[in-house]
DNA sequence: CTGAAAGCGCTAACAT
DNA sequence: ATGTTAGCGCTTTCAG
């Protein structure tokens, strides 16, 4: 059996109240009490139990986070980030997968509840007002990560989209390009979309370069590689004379670099691509990718940050937070042939 | 707020034993009082305080799971799988990602012990004694996970590795290689390398090949693409008439590829490569990846069933599981030219 | 500085 | 079928 605050008591020769004084303010016990104290608690491998101490406390020390899809390397950086400040803080975390499935993002809402974590970490996905009125109705503190919500009141923090975008497209444009097409998400809940958008139309605009008869080439694709690959298919079918294409995520500028490679164009030579987060894998690719770095392992971090400002203070002080982006320069992009 | 169990009383008129009939045994209550019961608890959100319980039933209904490396995409289908199966059995999932740091690793079992997990599932590390003691002294019942000990009398599920080896090799040898090298795991703790390294030899020996003859083209690289492009250039320094390599992880294959990409010497016309584990980036990479498939999702979703046997019997019924690996032929390996 | 006792929210006897 | 009550292990007054 798991000792309890008892079992040390009796060893240690002194009464409950004493141990759990050592166990939260070990200096008002008098030294020769503490000593007998620790000594049994190492004996025993006390810890004391942490339900009895979250009755108590109200608290689980517990931070959940919402993450549409493990599959995803994207993710492998913030978590690693959020468990860091975790471990920093004196936080456990709870990841939970939703696949994109908002049935199941519903029910780890209601997971999180019950085991009553302290806050939550809501990734990339949009606060539809659904999943805003369980979190209130629960009274759970929330930070957007990678996201944000125009609608409601929830701090987040993310990269500056509609200006990551923008530098991407203008260093296509740099390049000599001129028919650059972009691929972006085909999900109309996706919150990084539009600014992504707004980013490359306004670098085509400030490049002379006339946007609107470029519109057609703006293709969508569902997150995966298989799909940007179809997308490819689709995009290079109606614009053969595309030189250069902008992809909002790194697995859409596999998913494209492969496509073009199936047909014998070779990229950066003929084609350049460009893609988004650079994700581990987008600097072993062949070619390897040329992208926009976001911050994942900061962001991770910081969002704990913020959501233990939250909850210990009831505020955060930026409401809306932006990491800074960056571009690498790689080898799948490259001035026009 | 947080609603509790009196809330929902006194809203509903009963009594609080009563409001927890309907919350445990709803056919004990008569279905007018459940009635009301249940729509108060619908009024007020009502979800019993898992602290509550779990000091009752000794029991969080959270496991616990131990990955190396969360960057490594091998443990997304791992996790996706072990969720599913938690979701199935009622547990909530705790992952922590040690970053193959035993400190980390031992501070996170106590993590898991203050929280209560019901159990862990211990994934891809060896079991050092230092660990199994830790878990013996806290009695937290364990299933290993693409991984066993042979000291210890632990559950575990896994591949089944020397099979699996043999069986990319001999395809290898099958296609007219002779000169084959392997690039494995450059890890002391490493408990799949044994094992592949077995499988390796005896299908070179089933194959009329010497194997001895062929030791020194066995190299060892550290998880990631980067050591292995090292490790292959290693290889080809001192062996430039290898014509095929079997890498023991995809990432593996991967790094070979990149160096040889680099030194202008094409896969699969010149050299051949396969990997292991078919990670979802094995179908995308360029050329994409001759492999052997783990069953990731299986293997995770397995383990938690396992885990809640040992947890609800005490025991389970195979003490040490395989579960079925796969060539999956793509493009990476062809006949030797 | 230390011990006794109340009570966190819930379940499970035990009565009725 | 339902209410009353005694804890689960811990922290925290409140006395001393």
């Amino acid at each position: 059996m798991k000792a309890t605050i008892r079992d040390v008591a009796k060893l240690a020769g002194v009464s409950i109240s004493t141990v759990s004084r050592v166990m939260n303010s070990p200096q008002s016990v008098i030294e020769s009490k503490r000593r007998k104290v620790l000594e049994a608690v190492e004996q025993l491998s006390y810890q004391p139990n942490s339900f009895a101490r979250g009755l108590i406390y109200r608290k689980s020390f517990t931070l959940g986070l919402l993450i549409p899809d493990i599959e995803n390397m994207y993710y492998a950086g913030i978590i690693r980030g959020m468990q860091e400040a975790c471990n920093k803080l004196g936080y456990s975390l709870m990841i939970c997968n939703t696949d994109r499935d908002s049935a199941r993002l519903l029910s780890y809402i209601d997971t999180f509840h019950e085991k009553q974590v302290d806050g939550i970490v809501f990734a990339s996905d949009r606060m539809s007002p659904e999943y805003y009125d369980k979190l209130s109705a629960y009274r759970i503190p929330v930070v957007m990560l990678s996201s944000h919500s125009d609608e409601f009141e929830i701090p987040s923090i993310e990269v500056d989209d509609e200006a990551a975008a923008y530098d991407a497209v203008k260093y296509l444009i740099g390049l000599g390009h001129q028919k650059i097409a972009m691929m972006g998400f085909n999900d109309v809940n996706s919150v990084s979309g539009p600014p992504r958008l707004k980013g490359y139309l306004r670098a085509l605009s400030d490049g002379g370069i006339d946007a609107s008869s470029l519109l057609g080439r703006v293709k969508h694709a569902a997150h995966y590689f298989e799909h940007a690959y179809e997308a490819a298919h689709e995009l290079f079918m109606e614009y053969p004379d595309t030189t250069a294409v902008f992809c909002v995520a790194d697995e859409f500028a596999m998913g494209t670099i492969s496509y073009l490679k199936d047909q014998g164009v070779s990229v950066p030579e003929q084609v350049s691509v460009i893609g988004f987060d650079n994700i581990r894998m987008a600097g072993i690719y062949i070619p390897k990718l040329t992208t926009i770095a976001q911050p994942t392992f900061e962001l991770g971090y910081r969002s704990a940050e913020k959501l233990h400002e939250l909850i210990t203070t009831g505020q955060t002080e930026i409401m809306r937070e932006k990491l800074l982006h960056k571009l690498i320069i790689r080898e799948s992009a490259g001035t026009v042939s």
